[in-house]
DNA sequence: TTGAAAGCGCTAACAT
DNA sequence: ATGTTAGCGCTTTCAA
């Protein structure tokens, strides 16, 4: 609980000495450094954060807005937050956790005037969001973690899911399925405008054509029993379909699941490819499901960075705003385990369904 | 970005007034209230954190210290950290995340001496944890999301793995099973001193003896891989057995795959409860995990307000240090789904194996 | 290379 | 019921 002025006088030099030899602001001699440092380290002495902070009109915090439903956070969403933690850690910045959702822009707004916050990370964008417009027009630096249907002038860094879908179809297509079905996220998502289901739509679209192969998209709820009722689904609108892509891990084990109670064998009869997914949780489900790996981490970690950078130069002229458009996306890896193979050639027997 | 001056201008009133309508610290005339709060209005005026802070000696930030290890969190753990992150919001607090594991005592002190935080929320405590030591010879408020294997003189909150364990066990026993065996945490965790699982192990032996059964215990890695491996395992050294408890949801799903793929029927011939799981992770097994739901959000959310609670009473008299012990403890519900039944009354066909 | 001093925007005595 | 004022502990001009 000592004070920089107790520092200052131990050492026998100003104040403001003791200050720059902390920050290191301008220079000073080796002699009087070491008399402060020795100083500090004889009172155990530690800047206060909030004085520093008013001061320097910087708190070196970063927030992080997301919504925090009764649901949850899925693994992804918790792969972000740590990540996005850990590198604010790095930087020596700290992270601070704001449950607001895309309409409490008041709560928001209170927020971003607090000058608590050095900037923001955005999670769970929607293709259109009132945070992000808010954020703007509060000329506060905010990173996205996800995507507005517009990212015209913003910074954003998302999980590239039109390069993820084209790498899983490539995969299946490459095996010789010529009919796949992707079981998206449920119809309200896809009605409210969320982005990884639109885009995994158009996506998923344009890759069928582009490897000249058929498929039927399923939208669904995230769970077991969505992805049961999914893949019947699918199968009754596509009797020939050989393969399934899944946005959603607790879809994909359902499906799994059906698959195997309706007789038919993984990855003989049909071959199964979760999107998004997490190792943990795609070595749950026998076999080990074959998976487009969650970037989580790395896309939070990317995205404090992107943040740390903008707030860095920042410092520079006035009247810039937030700086020009950025977007930065991180494909998830395809690792092959136990749910996909070669598309079977012959159909199968009747009486196995 | 208007000053508590301009308010105090424009409202005709003194500086110090404006600080009290804010803060109700003291008795205003509703004429003069409705000025000034008119006058923030109109200047959109939102107090500066900071410097409210550093005058008030309270930041309303708490911290919460977690290990970010490179394995990612639970769906418990998460559930902690949204759980009081929620409950935090609800009292007008921040919550920060901070990365400290048991042996960054370093990075702590300078964390808990930088006088950014009110207090800290404590998450991962071992059985012995250098945190603790640390914060309380700080004397700075803290709360565990845990316990140490001495509480005294501590606040925790924690799940009550001995009531679980106590109540899974009765569920099998009611159900006719006369010999379980329990799926732990792993070796290693075992003589790290991990909490839950040390408690457990005594608890099961407890309940065992308590309803006049036998098992064993058999620690496994937290992977479906290690749920196989226990299994069978267990299996081996009481072929009699009928009912298995597991405290990992991951090897949980193992277990599962491992018993159907040995031509064992669940719950026909095993009985499977799932302790400390997430609703979401049950359902993703099939049959759905029977399973005794962690309470994670209410765990966190209870810790909070103990913290809070504290940082509230601290306010009277000093040198009180940390207050006087507390503990409470959150016991899992059970939640029967599809894979406990009665224990089956003849041996099963030697061939089924 | 160093020091003096003016704030940063607010709270909380101490007055009246 | 309201005003005056001395800090909170630091950063950062401005001087030397």
């Amino acid at each position: 609980m000592a004070t920089m002025t107790e520092v200052a006088r131990r050492a026998g030099v100003s104040i403001s000495t003791v200050s720059y030899a902390l920050t290191g602001t301008r220079p000073i001699s080796a002699a009087t450094r070491d008399r402060v440092l020795q100083a500090m380290t004889d009172l155990g002495y530690q800047p206060n954060a909030l004085a520093r902070g008013l001061a320097s009109r910087r708190s070196s915090i970063l927030g992080l807005l997301l919504p925090l439903t009764g649901r949850g956070l899925g693994a992804t969403e918790t792969a972000f937050v740590t990540g996005a933690t850990a590198a604010a850690r790095e930087a020596g910045y700290h992270l601070m956790l704001c449950p607001v959702g895309a309409d409490d822009t008041d709560e928001l707004h209170a927020l971003a005037t607090q000058r608590l916050l050095d900037g923001f990370l955005v999670m769970e964008v929607g293709l259109t969001d009132g945070r992000v417009d808010l954020l703007r027009k509060l000329d506060v630096p905010f990173v996205l973690i996800g995507r507005t249907a517009d990212t015209e002038g913003l910074a954003c860094v998302d999980i590239d899911f039109e390069r993820t879908v084209e790498d899983a179809v490539a995969h299946l297509a490459g095996l010789g399925h010529r009919t796949i079905a992707y079981v998206n996220h449920s119809r309200d998502s896809l009605a409210g405008g969320y982005g990884p289901a639109k885009r995994t739509e158009t996506a998923f679209t344009a890759a069928l054509e582009r490897h000249g192969i058929t498929g039927v998209m399923v939208p669904t709820e995230d769970t077991a029993g969505g992805g049961r009722a999914a893949i019947r689904e699918a199968r009754e609108r596509c009797p020939e379909l050989t393969g399934v892509l899944v946005m959603n891990e607790n879809a994909a084990l359902g499906i799994l699941a059906d698959l195997r109670e309706s007789g038919l064998e993984v990855p003989f009869d049909v071959s199964v490819v979760s999107m998004v997914t997490s190792p943990v949780v795609a070595d749950l489900a026998s076999p080990p499901l074959t998976a487009m790996t969650s970037p989580g981490t790395a896309v939070g970690a990317a995205a404090t960075r992107v943040l740390l950078r903008r707030l860095a130069g920042d410092s520079g002229e006035a009247g810039e705003g937030q700086g020009a458009t950025y977007e930065e996306l991180v494909p998830c890896e395809l690792e092959v385990r136990g749910t996909s193979g070669p598309a079977r050639t012959r159909k199968p027997a009747r009486g196995r369904r």
